[in-house]
DNA sequence: GCGCAGGTAGAGT
DNA sequence: ACTCTACCTGCG
């Protein structure tokens, strides 16, 4: 069990983010998402949530302050803390925003807490190939399905049974719609032919990794399925370039009423940590 | 019943 | 280069 004392770290505001997909409370019968109950916003009685993050496990607790975490210290130090980026003081984002503008002033004090999730590049893929014109209910609920159908289930030493993200193998030799079974729709054939293109090795995993930012979008764009938005996603939620800007239809609608000239240029190198900030006000606040 | 939900590929101007 | 549409599915 590690404990962290963490200003700029709200587990609550973490789990609201749309790039935890396998994200969601211990607790069964409780909301999924913390935000749809409005009024509580000071104690919330289900803030302890378990985080499946490729084939490994967590839990984690908010207790006023801290954040605990339910692992060896030497697991956080080598997994988690990277993952939730606890290295990072995200004030140093927050105070570039340029105090005029009042909007994102108020965005960002509102996302506190928000971070970028450092995750698995396979799972990132996956998971926005299928996003696309969905919902997020829906999205969570077919990522579960490919866990369990898919993926390998696995056992914590307290004896939670879970299931792990599958390997791009699992899925490589299904037909093309073999996974409207779970539920994905028409991006089945989007999912099991990047599986096939990674297990036969045409796509590359590793080396998109040492990319700049514009050239792995632009090796993303390559899969089938793959737009700009959401090769942006996987940059900003796999790779870290923070320079990723996706815009879905939220951030679009934002962009129209508040910056009509444009999302100022200022912070190209911080804007995929102020569109966090902007899509979940949207999402709070209406846009 | 109809429009939409964290888009994209493909066809048509 | 732009605009339009089909695409799975479930929910209001």
């Amino acid at each position: 069990m590690t404990e962290r004392k963490l200003s700029h770290f709200s587990l609550g505001q973490i789990c609201r983010s749309g790039q935890c997909f396998r994200m969601g409370p211990l607790m069964p019968g409780q909301p999924p998402n913390p935000a749809s109950a409005e009024s509580a916003e000071e104690e919330q009685p289900w803030s302890r949530y378990r985080i499946i993050a490729g084939s490994r496990y967590l839990e984690a607790e908010q207790q006023g302050e801290n954040c605990v975490f339910y692992c060896e210290e030497s697991e956080f130090d080598d997994f988690w803390k990277g993952y939730f980026h606890l290295d990072k003081d995200y004030g140093e984002y927050i105070r570039q925003i340029c105090p005029e503008d009042s909007y994102l002033v108020q965005a960002a004090a509102a996302g506190y807490g928000i971070r970028i999730l450092h995750q698995d590049l396979w799972e990132m893929i996956v998971s926005f190939l299928i996003s696309q014109q969905n919902n997020i209910v829906r999205i969570r609920r077919c990522i579960e399905n490919l866990c369990e159908r898919y993926g390998e289930t696995r056992c914590t030493d307290t004896g939670v049974i879970y299931h792990a993200f599958p390997v791009p193998e699992a899925l490589a030799g299904l037909k093309e719609d073999a996974l409207m079974a779970c539920n994905l729709g028409y991006r089945s054939k989007y999912v099991v032919r990047a599986a096939r293109n990674v297990a036969e090795g045409i796509f590359d995993l590793s080396g998109v990794c040492s990319l700049s930012y514009e050239d792995a979008r632009q090796e993303l764009m390559k899969l089938y399925g793959v737009g700009e938005k959401v090769a942006d996603c996987i940059c900003l939620f796999a790779l870290r370039h923070f320079q990723a800007f996706p815009v879905d239809t939220h951030i679009r609608q934002a962009l129209l009423k508040h910056y009509p000239d444009g999302f100022p240029g200022r912070y190209r190198n911080i804007q995929g940590v102020l569109q966090q900030y902007i899509f979940y006000d949207t999402l709070w606040n209406g846009c």
